[in-house]
RNA sequence: GCGCCUGUAGCUCAACCGGAUAGAGCAACGGACUUCUAAUCCGUAGGUUGGAGGUUCAAGUCCUCUCAGGCGCGCCA
């Protein structure tokens, strides 16, 4: 049995040696002829798989692309796949493959289980994606949200396509803004007790109401003692009670929207074991560094940056750039072959300088992919929520969460490419109605288990796939079924290989589209014994790439609704 | 001023390395449950892909210009 996959590879095979034979008929090398690719048509009826080579090779060989494309169809050799082919519009060519594959896809999806539609794509390598690497100072928003979706579901992704996944969060626990959260909530605290002016507020400091809860939790731990000291030595109590309580309430929101890292990495562990002296020594030793106006300087413009970058101040202070060149390194050292950024779209002007540093490295510019999320426009009974921390104004995850339930909130995450804005509605979320996507898959799969659990009350086993007469599954539904169910290991290369998880989202809401049309069309039980059989077996497969799908993004697929 | 992202049906979004007739859902209208779950399905209608040029056999996709929205442009993070 030939697998799915492989019927366009052996196609492609096919139609490659008749396309050489006639280049090399027409006098043109063997090296100047184009890549033969495959492709799925747009449309029902113009087959499974078509190629345009006919159209790009026209040109060299001065033939008209219909002629040549029938040249070509003539060389092409026999196969039972195969069924016919097509010359078509302005000189595609179009296979239409024999109903074989159906049962291939059935076989292979029934007995691959959860692993049909892994690939080995990414056999061997490493890939680490690193997201969210929220600032301790504030509970996550939306926008963390959305973030740590795409994150955990490109990981997902990764893992699926072969690739050995880490995930990891940057925890900046170093720099000026823990201050400011240390002063923040030292400032509340002596607001609490009414000698405000003792310790001022900060310009710039977290005006959030979660800074009076951690304010008061000090109080109640530690009483009015802080009052007697000054405010340098009671700073650190402040600083490190609201940062490990953030942080904290930080990996319990992510735990409750089902995201697990493997690392949680410190900034300020590099500054402990000398990374970042260590990164900018590798700078200067390569001449990538230089010294001007007092302060040291990475020389970014010599890869491709608009200007050269500060890296230690004049005031003896580093950057936080210098400890990110210090951390993106440490990354490679451990042996990634791929390095994937999360960045808020905000970030946006810090890729450059941000891809420099991963060639002074020594590493290819690619080796670091940065996903730049866009903004989510928060909209709460048709007017949008201002989402700044600072302000002190926003709706964190947590709430959203348990206000939409978290599989809604993922899918809705995964249903938009990241670099795409995103008006994310609460109430529509949150309607358990054919507005949310969420549901109609999820549906899709509780019906399916419905119709399991009545073939085993009827004492109905799911037949072997190999036994499935194909031609009994020839309704228009369940061919598209069949189809769709034939298309997910593709999908997933298309989707790795262009870190782009919502394409999954997408197949899954597809694949239960057509099996909704399938389910209304027709009935698996109680129907001819040969049929239904067939049919439970398409069944099955749907399951099967349904809960895959599912799983990569982790959202449950229900047994029952 | 310079740079990045976005602009596709009334609304929210898709569209693979440039391919054939630009697709879904919602909203609107008309239909379908005596059966394995109607949170479903079927049908109708809806478009100069913001605009103008260009490259190409072929452009939503690439190039130039332009308009609109968002975001950046620090010895901040």
């Amino acid at each position: 049995m030939v697998k799915v996959k492989d019927v366009s590879a052996l196609l492609k095979d096919l139609l490659k040696d008749a396309v050489l034979e006639v280049a090399l008929e027409k006098g043109l090398p063997p090296g100047e002829v184009p890549e033969v690719l495959l492709e799925r048509p747009r449309h029902e009826g113009q087959g499974d798989w078509a190629t345009n080579i006919a159209m790009l090779l026209a040109k060299p060989l001065k033939t008209r692309p219909r002629e040549l494309a029938g040249e070509i169809v003539s060389r092409i050799g026999k196969d039972p796949h195969l069924e016919k082919m097509e010359v078509a519009g302005p000189g595609f060519i179009n296979f239409f493959v024999t109903n074989l594959w159906v049962r291939d896809v059935i076989d292979a999806a029934v007995k691959e289980r959860e692993n049909y539609g892994r690939s080995t794509q990414g056999k061997g390598k490493k890939v680490q994606v690193e997201f969210v690497s929220a600032n301790p100072t504030g509970p996550l928003h939306v926008g963390h949200g959305r973030g740590a979706a795409v994150g955990d579901m490109t990981a997902g992704l990764l893992e699926y396509a072969g690739w050995e996944v880490e995930r990891e969060y940057y925890i900046n626990d170093a720099g000026l803004q823990m201050n400011l959260l240390g002063q923040s909530t030292q400032a509340r605290y002596f607001e609490i007790l009414g000698v405000s002016d003792k310790a001022p507020f900060p310009e710039n400091g977290y005006k959030g109401d979660y800074i009076y809860d951690l304010a008061r939790e000090v109080l109640e731990r530690d009483g009015k003692k802080h009052l007697e000291v000054p405010l340098e030595e009671s700073f650190p109590v402040f600083q490190a009670y609201a940062a490990n309580t953030i942080l904290d309430g930080i990996r319990e929101d992510l735990a409750l929207f089902g995201v697990k890292f493997d690392v949680w990495f410190s900034e300020k562990s590099l500054y402990e074991k000398g990374l970042v002296e260590s990164a900018l020594a590798f700078l200067k030793a390569r001449g990538h560094a230089y010294e001007k106006d007092g302060a040291l300087w990475f020389r970014t413009t010599a890869f491709g940056d608009d200007k050269d970058r500060v890296l230690v101040r004049s005031n003896g202070v580093t950057t936080y750039f210098a400890s990110d060149v210090a951390y993106h390194k440490e990354k490679f050292d451990r042996g990634f072959d791929l390095v994937i950024d999360v960045w808020g779209a905000d970030h946006h002007g810090y890729v450059p300088r941000m891809k420099a540093a991963v060639e002074a490295l020594g590493r290819e510019r690619d080796a670091l992919q940065i996903l730049l999320i866009q903004f989510v426009n928060l909209l709460r009974g048709g007017h949008q929520v201002s989402m700044s921390t600072r302000s002190g104004e926003f709706v964190t995850l947590k709430e959203v969460l348990d206000e939409v339930g978290v599989d809604a909130a993922r899918f809705f995450f995964a249903m938009r490419r990241c670099d795409s804005h995103l008006d994310f509605d609460l109430e529509l979320a949150k309607k358990a109605s054919t507005d949310n996507p969420v549901f109609y898959v999820q549906y899709a799969h509780a019906r399916i288990e419905s119709i399991m659990r009545e073939a085993a009350s009827r004492k109905i086993d799911i037949p072997d796939p190999g036994t499935v007469d194909v031609d009994l599954l020839l309704e228009p539904e369940e061919k598209a079924l069949a189809k769709r169910i034939a298309r997910f290991p593709e999908e997933i290369e298309k989707a790795a290989s262009e870190l782009a998880a919502h394409r999954i989202a997408f197949f899954a809401y597809d694949l239960a589209s057509d099996f909704h049309a399938f389910y209304n069309a027709h009935r698996v039980l109680g129907v001819e014994e040969a049929v239904s059989k067939a049919r439970l077996c398409l069944v099955e497969a749907t399951r099967v790439a349904l809960t895959n799908a599912l799983g990569i993004l982790r959202v449950k697929a229900p047994e029952r609704m």
